[in-house]
DNA sequence: GTAATATGTTTACACATTAAACAAATTATT
DNA sequence: AATAATTTGTTTAATGTGTAAACATATTAC
């Protein structure tokens, strides 16, 4: 039951009925392309007639092309299907991380484009933005194009997506540093966006086109990586908050008295499940401690950690169990909190997830508050999906398909 | 940036703008009253025309009601002002406490009648709804009507408001109880809406006329009582969740190995501030060990400790400066993970907010991932604003006020 | 070739916002 | 006291929606 603003609504004008049934439109063809305007009519519980009326604007206006016709097997008038018009461009996306920048190239619906490719990353801000500037251009010439719809970048790191600011990534050194004011001299008229990790996954989740997250669906995502990053989903839209910081539950604590965190606190959930805690505790020491220009240089990764302890080694075993329940923990108190239909998890731990699913669900039940809560349906969400790439590029492509603002 | 739910979307029809705008004008009736139709027009950036069409449907449908003619100092007609019209029907607020129940009577918009009043909290279910029944009927009669518009009850404990499920009440010894089933029998005919402590108090924040909650400002209400209860507020609207069960952050831990909380787990948050966890401190002994029938019993209570403190017992003053801390400490983390706009902080330890406020904004600093993020506005609502009572009041009163659901 | 059937378009209508003209009520001015 | 100016609230006509029914078009089955 949402309040109605009385400081700042928006008043339904004559266009506003066909505002939203137009949004719809676009939506249901681009969940359920290819698709006639008769479908259309059936989905929306409308005639053809005003589907009819509301196809031929959006033919017009390039955003829909007409297809092939499909084939019935009944008697009748074979239908017109229907497709988002991707011909008009490209998005980018850029996943930036501690050891490489990857990028990914698709089409204005997010469909992707190539390969997608990597490249070392810099930490000095403008050796970084002449890089990107480099890459992208490249990238971009090899497809054909000499410009782009728009830019998408996912940082880790603390970021304010409406100033363009990363505001804190520690893991590149990186405090208060204008990124978007940067770029935006790079790339000279190009829409730039800019997101945290945690938070991109949860929108690639959002608007991926099979889509299980929307309305009532609130849902989480949890990134665990070099760092943890959470992105939460209340009523099909991204929690932002009010300095876009929101969903930093990689610094509730386990123990405020535990190890220190890259953040400067003590005990955060991030200092027990990141790669490098967990990697920390295999080795017996400290490896968080190292400055960030090493980290390219660790040889052994979470991944040969894992692959260790499937060829028996059991303190590797050990290692990934015991980050299995500190997981579990602070799981626990991310659904106590939100109460979610799905949580998701990525990052690569997931990959040894058959090694520790009990751990963690076990964990979960000793610290949610209901029977229903310790249940809560858990998702691994694969690193092949690139879900940070996915985010990436929905922060271009995604606003065609908004929900217009209303009341 | 919202994504339309391509499997339950709600299409504009004929209707739609309408009922949009209908909407807006009563909120604006509400919030603005008296209001003159020309003042709807000026704020509603449309013409008087539309309005006239819009107030006429609401004051033949008894919404609204046209009062006295106001008096410009200006030349021109006289506006005629509008109201809410509140003669319509009476709704009742119960808040259940562990101790003893109080009750409120307002009219249909929540405008308080006659005094609020209490009386002891029965444990047993059967005799608990019977008690309900005796007194509200008693008040209704007081009041001179035979029926309400509606019961909204407010209870410190885990509830499904959907089902009307008392889930678990540890203060009153309550396990998934069908409370409102039970309450139906007893009022027949009546709406009675079920709510948790904590989500009730944000409600009051969200639907009070002030209203300083709406829109783009998410905000976060904490109760600090027998329990802790947490409302978060999301686009102006509560967060809920799917069992109906979100914002339990009383129930994150600040150590995982810290004291038993009345939940099961150990170190949540709760167990640190919560009334009795101050007094178990002040006592040097857990006060928290008693049985629910002996809670009405204890004689000293959180108010006398901080007279206490103010007559200048240092071990008191201690005891608050303790929970200020650890209050702090949990509100860091509920602030990193909502980054709302404000944290409204409820309950009898806001009568000493005088003696606490440095320590608790120290800790809060302390643990914030960000400059903004520490500075995050917060506060203080007295108990003489009943926001529970106010809850439980918009429980019923708020529906008639609430946007329409489009796309 | 004809009937049946489904798709997509057109037409007429109902209902909404909207602009402009109008009636009503009040104050200031002559 | 009469008139002009001004504001409120209503009416009228215009315009742009969704909607129902009729219609044209295309295809299959007989």
């Amino acid at each position: 039951m949402r309040k109605i603003n009385p400081k700042d609504f928006t008043r339904a004008t004559r266009g506003t009925s066909r505002e939203i049934n137009r949004q719809i439109v676009l939506t249901l063809i681009r969940t359920h392309q290819p698709v006639s305007r008769a479908d259309l009519a059936r989905l929306m519980e409308t005639n053809r007639a005003n589907i009819t009326l509301l196809v031929n604007e959006l033919l017009e206006e390039k955003l829909v092309r007409e297809g092939a016709r499909g084939s019935l097997r009944v008697p009748g008038r074979k239908p017109t299907f229907l497709y988002i018009n991707s011909a008009k461009g490209v998005a980018i996306g850029l996943d930036v991380r501690a050891s490489r920048t990857y990028m990914m190239v698709t089409d204005s619906i997010g469909k992707q484009i190539g390969e997608i490719v990597s490249f070392a990353t810099r930490f000095e801000p403008a050796e970084f933005v002449a890089s990107l500037g480099w890459q992208v251009r490249k990238a971009l010439s090899e497809v054909g194009v000499k410009s782009c719809d728009g830019i998408g970048i996912v940082f880790p790191g603390m970021v304010d997506r409406e100033s363009g600011v990363v505001i804190n990534a520690p893991k590149l050194g990186w405090k208060y540093v204008p990124l978007i004011e940067m770029l935006e001299k790079e790339f000279e008229g190009t829409e730039i966006h800019l997101e945290n990790s945690g938070r991109a996954c949860a929108l690639s989740q959002i608007w991926s086109t099979r889509g299980d997250v929307h309305g009532r669906n609130d849902s989480v995502f949890v990134s665990v990586s070099d760092g943890v990053g959470v992105g939460v989903v209340i009523n099909g839209e991204l929690l932002r908050g009010k300095h876009n910081t929101a969903g930093e539950f990689g610094h509730i604590p386990l123990s405020i008295d535990g190890p220190q965190c890259s953040c400067g606190a003590h005990g955060c959930w991030e200092a027990y499940i990141s790669n490098l805690a967990t990697l920390s505790r295999y080795f017996g020491r400290d490896v968080s401690r190292r400055q960030p220009e090493a980290i390219e240089a660790i040889e052994f990764t979470i991944e040969d950690l894992i692959t260790r302890a499937r060829g028996g080694d059991s303190k590797a075993l050990t290692a990934l169990h015991s980050a299995a329940r500190y997981l579990g923990l602070g799981l626990a108190s991310v659904i106590n909190a939100i109460d979610p239909s799905f949580v998701y998890i990525g990052g690569e731990i997931t990959e040894a997830w058959d090694l520790i699913e009990s751990q963690v669900r076990e964990a979960i039940k000793e610290r949610t508050l209901t029977r229903e809560l310790g249940r809560t349906s858990i998702r691994i969400v694969p690193a092949v999906e690139h879900p940070r790439l996915r985010g990436a590029i929905a922060l271009v492509t995604a606003p065609a398909f908004a929900a217009p603002k209303v009341a």
